[in-house]
DNA sequence: CTTGACACCTAGCAATACTAGGTATATGAT
DNA sequence: ATCATATACCTAGTATTGCTAGGTGTCAAG
């Protein structure tokens, strides 16, 4: 179990399409962004990062190009028109939540 | 798929511990506080709030009591100082994770 | 030349919320 | 009286998801 035990379970997509939507980036360059972002926080596996950036992909949110330029390849992806709408709804979703949790804790 | 997709998942618990901190109550009373505490985002299924109850007793977190005034039985469940203890924990957890989300989402 | 960081992958696991059924009592409407 | 609705409980099975634990390969530093 991590830090974060089970606590990410349907918030993931939310984090990679935001962090997508600064711009282009490749899986392991991703997990160093959530990990700066969230302080630490976020800190993930390998096994919890390609397995999701595969769903978003076949999902029509994401689009991914090879690049090998320097020789390592990477594969780079981005958000699609689709994945920007997917965002801004997640957002939303998100906003609505934690609003809720909020609420119902009394914070 | 509900209102709130996976985004509950390792949340239910907080929420749970939340409402029976401020009383004994039933399962069925539990359901209604989240519906009126969250203002309707939390609209959950007897399927997802029993299974979860006895889960949080098996742990030691809860304990319940056969109610049987009306007629109509109840099962009055109630935090147990472990309870307690978990709720303070998870609420630490919350706020963490929330804070890492805003964070990387950029709100 | 070996250790570690970089960079990708996947099969199987564990946990959880939900679906979809079931039982039973009380209440309100027709 | 009867039927529908709300109250109140239960569980077996399902789907989704993040993670574990392995694997491949490149590159830079010691």
């Amino acid at each position: 179990m991590s830090m974060i035990g089970e606590a990410l379970k349907g918030h993931l997509d939310l984090l990679l399409l935001s962090i997508l939507s600064t711009g282009p980036a490749h899986g392991y360059a991703i997990i160093e962004s959530l990990r700066a972002k969230s302080e630490g926080v976020f800190d993930l596996p390998e096994g919890t990062i390609y397995p999701a950036l595969h769903r978003l992909e076949n999902q029509g949110l994401l689009k991914s190009n090879w690049s090998e330029d320097t020789g390592r390849r990477k594969r780079v992806y981005q958000l699609t028109p689709k994945g920007q709408e997917a965002l801004n709804a997640r957002q939303d979703e998100w906003l609505k939540f934690s609003k809720a949790v909020n609420a119902t804790v009394g914070i």
